[in-house]
DNA sequence: CTGAAAGCGCTTACAG
DNA sequence: CTGAAAGCGCTTACAG
């Protein structure tokens, strides 16, 4: 009676238990596990159910089963700006494709007020795929309090924490073999600009790694760290940073004959500028990339880059999550996913 | 005692209330309104929630203040292809936006077995955001029996229904009208192909509207719907689509001067193939799209489209839906986001 | 087949 | 300031 009065309420199983004449248990048969119940009684119950607009609740399931049905991705910034790295979006994409079957859903999950560990203190996720993590930070701690299992992409492989990467090293070193084996030997290369601290400056690792491949490669050819050949820059990930990045590299002395950019974004800005300078892109100056993003095909000339199999890196990681949940065993807790070279016009033998 | 046993359990609210010495109640207040409580017991329990690792579980919390901190974005296909849309990126980054002060968190909710209802009805949200949504659709009768509030974009417009629009039908128009401005009679357009019944076809609607503007603009020119120099064509909104577009424009007896595309990646997709074939554009032949994704000013040349906002649309429809979510009264439960006509390269005169 | 009851882990009105 | 207890809305072992 007193709760008949409010009209708002979400109808609950208990309404419909009382409503159909059944107990709460075979309400929550008829929906979990019909087997259990006769028909006629889950005939009545269905059909009560549609008529006073019945659904479960499902924070209570949740609370009730332990478990939600979800994963969350862990995102070093907030959504908007890390949605503007098209790699992301491909990660994204492969936490879909193996999300898809099990019908688990994807929460995107930014620090709160700067803090990561915070929002995983919050999430409420089965799992938590994450991007660059390594060992020594505090979400891991909390993710480890939580009893959450998690799986790093791009991170700092250690003991006990599964991880997909790919070979960063390699494919810039790579990269820069094309490069020379090209014929240049004045070149530029555009690392990016970590912003700050841990939790921004997430793929730290990663930019480490690549700047590694480049100069183990230039080592090779005899052109050291400080050779006046070679010029270092540090831009924004973005094609603005890319632009600038042409700027600075017009300025120049001694004009390299090639701009290598961490980041095909970087890439497509500095081309984009160079033309618009009325550079002859690449004849005058090659240019190189990295990540393969859609635009890298679609500009003209294409830019030549590694590909980043984004995608894939979601899926296989998501994958693992989903079998960690599921408490089944790993196959192998690092897996290592291939990078390609992409040949395309943006880079051509030194004139 | 019988609970110590167990090592692997998570640390829940009465274990820190047992170590610390003091009440559950005493717990929850150290952690939600410390005022409450003495220093003294406050410094007692945060140490001991530390010593321990106690975290407070999202989910019990969830059920026990009826709120998730969360909204989900209702997608209509599954997350890889949805994401594949820029459109679709640009408005969760504008969600992005609008949670990011209120610490919401966002979720992808991808159809279940093709049925978004179901997809509605396992939502563990404090609102939703959908896409192309009209009143008939049995997810709309999930969310109302689940007095979940939403919020839709691009659907269409009835009483009791929240929405953000963008005038689909006037920037048709207008660009339509761009092209007649240029000289151009015999014209191609290249609408989207739909794959199916909802809730795959979500937008139909626009896809609707812009096909009536671009013949309202073509009737007023005194080119009817079945004239021989307007020839329209169904792609798939994809690059792929625009280049099959291209081969079958170029098998016309009576070849257009300009393809209008319904979306930039079928344009793109279009001129890229149309290079290839070695046709000049804009010259021979002009292109126009709509979108104005990133990639339509990083080809050469530029696609000349309308700006749809998905940012200002994902951030106005999130505002919205938390103003709802807080009981809050809306404004304007009808608004329109404003597009602009971006003119690049593709489009030029008629020779 | 059916249902009373305990449990999931919190919050909070209420009484002291 | 402090705590016992009811409540959030489900699931499920258990007894009948």
């Amino acid at each position: 009676m007193a709760k008949a009065h409010k009209r708002d309420r979400r109808v609950t199983i208990s309404d419909l238990a009382q409503a159909a004449g059944y107990s709460k248990t075979a309400v929550s048969f008829a929906f979990n596990d019909p087997g259990r119940i006769s028909a006629k009684a889950f005939g009545i119950i269905t059909e009560t159910a549609k008529k006073i607009g019945y659904v479960p609740s499902p924070t209570a399931r949740h609370l009730s089963l332990q478990r939600h049905q979800a994963i969350g991705l862990l995102l070093p910034q907030q959504v908007d700006t890390a949605l503007q790295n098209p790699y992301i979006v491909h990660i994204i994409q492969g936490l879909g494709m193996a999300c898809h079957d099990d019908t688990y859903t994807i929460s995107l999950i930014p620090p709160i007020e700067e803090s990561l560990s915070e929002a995983v203190r919050r999430a409420a996720v089965d799992g938590l795929i994450t991007l660059g993590m390594h060992a020594e930070m505090r979400a891991v701690e909390v993710m480890e309090q939580r009893r959450i299992p998690f799986v790093t992409i791009d991170g700092i492989p250690s003991d006990m924490m599964p991880c997909v990467n790919s070979s960063d090293e390699q494919a810039a070193y790579d990269i820069m073999k094309l490069v020379l084996s090209f014929g240049h030997r004045t070149i530029a290369v555009v690392s990016i600009a970590g912003e700050g601290e841990p939790p921004k400056s997430y793929d730290r690792s990663v930019i480490e790694l690549r700047m590694q491949g480049y100069l183990r490669a230039l080592q090779e050819e005899g052109i050291p760290f400080d050779s006046p050949d070679l010029s270092i820059y540090e831009q924004e990930c973005s094609l603005a940073g890319g632009a600038a990045a042409a700027h600075v590299i017009m300025k120049e002395s001694c004009r390299p004959t090639v701009v290598v950019c961490m980041s095909d974004i970087m890439a497509i800005g500095c081309q984009l500028e160079l033309l618009k300078l009325g550079i002859q892109v690449p004849d005058e100056i090659s240019l190189v990339g990295h990540d393969d993003i859609d635009m890298a095909s679609a500009v003209a000339p294409g830019i030549t880059t590694v590909r980043q199999p984004g995608r894939m890196k979601g899926l296989v990681a998501a994958q693992m999550l989903l079998q960690l949940i599921a408490e089944a065993p790993l196959e192998q807790s690092r897996v290592t996913v291939p990078y390609s070279i992409i040949k395309r016009g943006s880079l051509c033998q030194r004139s």
